[in-house]
DNA sequence: GCATCCCGCCATCTT
DNA sequence: AAGATGGCGGGATGC
């Protein structure tokens, strides 16, 4: 098969045999060059002939053309066109939609190389996702809205409409000129980093559980073809006219500003590169080839022709995660949560300290013994899968962060500029449907518009708000960088890590926003229009006191208060223990890190507080993660505190990640819910679910380590706990057997290496933790069941949740499982997690009996600190 | 001659 | 160390 499907190579070298040694020869050597090709081909031909046996003979005689097949026929974004008819636009999520590269290079017949391209494109747009070594989930076109919206909410933050203007122009007035060199000059002074910095600006925009994995992945730098196709699209969705021309493209994209003299071998690469990423696009009939008819002459550009409108951030989270929609009731329980959340955050509450708790220690231990047996547990590939998604869970856990932060300073600043509209939403939470998903708790604290978060926060900052801890926060939360850009969309908030990378001092800095005015300033000297960054920050500021202007955190109480206020109330009792416990035990080295840094950033307690919250928040949710993987949930928590240190004025500079929050946790949440009503029965709404659960939650799994209780679920991760699990969950052991196998197998695969990914959403475990009712909803839609490593408290482990373990089990798994019941609970807590919101408002509210997991995290951090 | 951009070397990361 | 990724830019191809 292989050879025959190969086509090409196998019919030109070997004509005979597709596969002999000779014929790679000869591919070799017709490789070397068009003669010798020529040669070859012809020989080929012959050999074609001879072989006529080759099905595709048709192709065969093409094998000469294949020799000579026109560059064209070997384009990228013919082979991405090839790769996409294989795929469904969108794919069953329930199905196993994994990609093998080798498969697809083998059947695609193309360099392994080829396929990277392609798949960081597609990356970038979240239609697939990495998943393990050599594999990637594909995800369609499930999730495209979704992410369009989202970039270009970004693309707006970072004013990437403006940049544009600001190089169109200074393009015109060279062309007057010489393109001299002159420009420089100016730039150069301006922007020590910008040119770097501009790079770092990257960030990619991650969906709430697509893409963490991708953390590995990551690691490397985030600079690339991911991020470049990123950045590319938003120049798409920002541009009026949405047509982009390269050479302003490769200008915005190189950090330049003005640097771009400097390498025209830099601009030369770049351009090849949005080459290759618009091959792609266009074949996803995303843009098309058209060219600018500046005064010079022609100028090759790209016009948008994809969709035009995106759901509003809410919308789009609601019509994108299929499975929230399911939890719409939820959702709207939720909003008043968030609402809740929102009060709380608002609230100066007490900060907090993290410390560990001894507890955590023990819990560490035997979070790091799980991962052993994890690791060195069965099914490689599966192994892979959870080694991936704990990689990834550093990424959703900084993402997670971030998203933590930005709420937070949206909150506080309002500034959540984009989101404006969702946030005014949000702001209604109480009304509440709208933000089913999660976002909680951030959102509303834009309130109205506030156009980038980033901006307000590097301007208005401190002093403005009130809340002007948030902004500290970021900065603080820069570290990691997160930006925040929840409010944008109502549900989904996204977080924008930004890398420390290069330290910049920014005052500003904490949003990536600042970086941003950085930017632009550098532009504007270039342009020599005006003089720095004035310009942007003014309009930063004027947008900011536009939109944001009235104070979110007032917005947000009155909510609050609409809300139902005894929820409240209860949400931050929860929160407040919770978070003591939680500090206390918090594992992280990180979390600990941080507290301190928080502390005594700038912010105040106030802003401690928040920040405390947003940690917490984020504990949570790695918590969550980390379950499903324990170990990985530790590192991500670990990468995540590096934000505390970095938070100080550090910069945010630009790259980093964006990961929208979203809500949907298909999986676990249904199951979980489900699990939990079951087991809880009693305990029908959130609030006993909180309370009850914990204990309810298996005891036995509690065990010492309070919060571990989770690490049952841990096992889960070991095979062998999570069949018990399993079995608790449900009754039939095989079934659970199978699940097992299959989360091993699959989760690594499909959502599993993210448990938290399948949690996705915040927003369900938002639900869960908040609204007593929606949230075990949420859960069953999903098919999955998290298992958590739990959370000391059960309570809070329900709502943080973390999940342990997911379990790409048939629902009816999930469903049955009740006999886990106790387990279930645990679980159910874990994978609620996912929204950070929810975390996030949990920790508002003060929920204090979640601490938890924390310990687990510890663990990981430690280690993976070291 | 310039626009495109394939190809694959080789640095990095992971395992 | 081997394998997986993917940055990067030479240089070929097309117009």
């Amino acid at each position: 098969m292989g050879p025959l499907t190969t086509p090409k190579k196998g019919r030109e070298a070997g004509s005979v045999d597709p596969w002999t040694p000779t014929s790679n020869l000869k591919m070799l050597i017709s490789a070397a060059s068009p003669d010798i090709r020529n040669r070859e081909k012809e020989l080929c031909m012959d050999n074609d002939g001879r072989e006529g046996v080759d099905p595709t003979q048709d192709t065969d005689n093409g094998e000469e053309s294949e020799k000579w097949i026109s560059r064209k026929d070997k384009s990228l974004g013919l082979l991405c066109h090839k790769f996409l008819s294989r795929y469904p636009d969108c794919p069953n999520p329930a199905l196993n939609n994994d990609i093998c590269l080798d498969d697809v290079a083998t059947e695609l017949n193309v360099e392994r190389r080829r396929i990277y391209d392609i798949m960081n494109v597609l990356e970038s747009l979240h239609m697939v996702s990495r998943s393990a070594k050599n594999r990637y989930t594909w995800h369609g076109r499930s999730k495209l809205a979704q992410t369009l919206a989202i970039l270009k909410q970004v693309g707006e933050e970072h004013r990437y409409g403006q940049q544009m203007q600001q190089i169109r122009q200074r393009l015109l007035d060279k062309e007057f000129e010489f393109d001299g060199e002159e420009k420089e000059n100016k730039e150069v002074v301006v922007d020590p980093d910008s040119g770097e910095q501009g790079q770092r600006e990257l960030f990619f925009v991650e969906l709430p559980g697509v893409e963490f994995k991708a953390a590995s992945v990551n690691s490397r730098k985030d600079k690339s073809l991911r991020v470049m196709s990123q950045k590319f699209v938003m120049l798409f969705l920002v541009s009026n006219p949405r047509v982009v021309s390269l050479d302003v493209a490769a200008k915005i994209l190189i950090g330049e500003d003005q640097g771009a003299d400097q390498d025209k071998n830099k601009f030369k690469t770049k351009v090849r590169r949005l080459y290759d990423i618009a091959n792609v696009l266009r074949s996803l009939k995303l843009i098309e080839k058209v060219h600018v008819t500046a005064e010079r002459g022609r100028k090759p550009a790209f016009e948008w022709v994809g969709p035009e409108e995106f759901p509003q951030v809410k919308d789009l989270e609601d019509s994108t995660s299929e499975c929230q929609s399911k939890n719409k009731g939820i959702l709207e329980s939720r909003s008043s949560v968030e609402n809740c959340a929102k009060k709380l955050f608002s609230s100066p509450g007490a900060k907090r300290s993290f410390t560990r708790h001894p507890s955590l220690i023990k819990l560490a231990k035997s979070i790091q013994e799980d991962r052993r047996k994890i690791n060195s547990a069965p099914s490689s590939p599966v192994k892979s899968s959870l080694s991936d998604s704990s990689n990834s869970d550093f990424p959703n856990k900084m993402a997670q962060l971030a998203a933590i932060c930005k709420i937070q300073l949206d909150q506080e600043s309002g500034t959540g500029p984009k989101h404006q509209k969702p946030a005014a939403v949000r702001v209604e939470p109480t009304s509440g449907s709208m933000e089913p998903p999660q976002a909680p708790s951030l959102t509303p604290t834009q309130e109205p518009g506030v156009n980038t978060t980033v901006h307000l926060t590097s301007h208005t900052p401190l002093a403005a708000l009130p809340a002007g801890s948030v902004a500290y926060i970021p900065a603080q939360c820069s570290s990691l960088i997160p930006v925040l850009l929840p409010q944008q969309r109502g549900g989904g908030p996204y977080a924008v890590y930004l890398q420390p990378s290069s330290p910049r001092p920014n005052p500003l800095a904490r949003p990536q926003p600042s970086s941003f005015a950085v930017r632009s300033m550098t532009f504007e000297d270039k342009t020599g229009q005006s003089p720095t960054g004035q310009y942007s920050l003014k309009r930063l500021h004027s947008d900011s006191v536009s939109e944001s202007s009235p104070s979110k955190a007032k917005r947000t109480d009155p909510n609050f208060k609409d809300t139902s206020p005894k929820l409240c109330e209860i949400l931050q009792a929860r929160l407040k223990a919770h978070r003591a416990s939680q500090l206390s035990s918090r594992p992280s080295p990180r979390a600990l890190h941080l507290d301190p840094e928080f502390v005594n950033t700038p912010g105040g307690a106030a802003v401690t507080q928040t920040l405390e919250q947003s940690l917490e928040t984020f504990l949570d949710r790695e918590d969550k993660t980390a379950n499903s993987d324990s170990e990985a949930g530790l590192t991500p928590v670990r990468a995540v505190p590096l934000t505390p240190g970095q938070l100080n004025t550090e910069t945010l500079v630009p790259a980093g990640y964006l990961i929208p929050i979203s809500q949907q946790s298909f999986i676990s949440d249904k199951e979980v819910q489900v699990s939990w009503r079951e087991s809880n029965k009693a305990s029908t709404q959130t609030y006993n679910i909180y309370q009850t659960p914990t204990a309810g939650s298996r005891p036995s799994l509690a065990q010492e380590i309070t919060p571990t209780s989770i690490r049952l679920n841990k096992p889960a991760t070991a095979s062998p706990h999570v069949l018990q699990q399993a079995h608790r969950l449900n009754s039939p052991s095989p079934a659970i057997l199978n699940f097992t196998l299959q989360n091993l197998g699959l989760i690594s695969g499909s959502s599993p290496g993210n448990s938290f990914t399948v949690p996705q959403t915040p927003e369900c475990a938002s639900n869960t933790l908040h609204s007593p009712l929606p949230g075990p909803l949420a859960l069953q839609q999903r098919g999955m069941v998290f298992i958590k490593p739990v959370s000391p408290v059960p309570i809070q482990q329900s709502v943080n949740g973390q999940p342990v373990a997911l379990f790409s089990v048939q629902q009816p798994l999930m469903t049955t499982p009740k006999g886990g019941g106790l387990p279930q609970h645990s679980f159910f807590h874990t994978p609620v997690q996912l929204s950070p919101l929810a975390a996030m408002v949990t920790t508002g509210g003060h929920l204090a009996p979640k601490t938890v997991y924390i310990p687990q995290r510890k663990l990981d951090v430690a280690t993976e600190d070291s």
